[in-house]
DNA sequence: GCAAAAGTCAACCTATAGGTTGACAATATT
DNA sequence: AATATTGTCAACCTATAGGTTGACTTTTGC
């Protein structure tokens, strides 16, 4: 996951989604991290049943899950010596939503492409 | 971008999958990669014109468009010395369809979610 | 009260990403 | 033919990710 170094062209705010998306799609380029999240959507685990699946130490599971917390698609419960996760798929919905803004150019509609391309071309002088 | 070693989990298909995903999302965690993109998505650019709006190199330029182009995000036209990049999004709904796999948790029904849950008990079981 | 269990923290290692600069190859231009 | 333009390749530098091991803290069970 790269910092953002092109602050000429973007807004301060525009400029903090981007390094929001950027550490998202970082995330999820994991497939451990992954695995972890789709294990979480079934139900909530501790960090050692997090961690049976995988061939690796507890340190890097554990590392993996600070990862995911940072950029909030964990939530930790901590209850005595256990730390119980949630999964939070809150921010996977930006991930998405950029996404989606593409979606028009793979779900074959040229109506909406060339409204895209509008849209894009008056956003072009609202700067 | 991480390689899978957790062979033995997966089948060698899902693992070949899971490995795309992780070069797709890897591709799009970078900024000026995702701003490549949205350049691209308006008109095709040759390599310099989408070197300008970039505070950076040719060559690291160059080094985003072989990434991109490794993952499929990019085609290339060469016509001469010039060569053309083209968007090319359908990568990326492979993407967009695993987020979309947690789109119920975010967008609010309950049976939805409870229809993911059952449907994921059931897949289990079919390993 | 003591040992096991659940996790984190810190230090370290290795691989790789993204940036740079400096040649170079090939095509255009004049 | 000479030169400028377009772009790649190769070598290098630095930062960081993901993994490891080892020590440590806190809670729990006996």
């Amino acid at each position: 996951m790269t910092r953002l170094q092109a602050s000429h062209i973007f807004t301060p705010m525009v400029e903090r989604r981007e390094a929001k998306l950027s550490e998202i799609f970082y995330a999820l380029s994991d497939p451990t991290r992954r695995a972890i999240i789709g294990l979480l959507a079934e139900r909530p685990h501790t960090v050692t049943e997090l961690l049976e699946p995988f061939p690796v130490s507890l340190n890097a599971i554990s590392k993996h899950i600070k990862a995911l917390e940072k950029v909030g698609l964990i939530d930790r419960e901590i209850k005595g010596r256990i730390h119980m996760c949630h999964l939070n798929t809150a921010p996977m919905n930006e991930a998405y939503r950029w996404l989606g803004g593409y979606e028009k150019f793979w779900s074959g509609s040229l109506d909406k492409l060339e409204k895209l391309l509008n849209s894009r071309a008056k956003n072009r002088h609202g700067k």
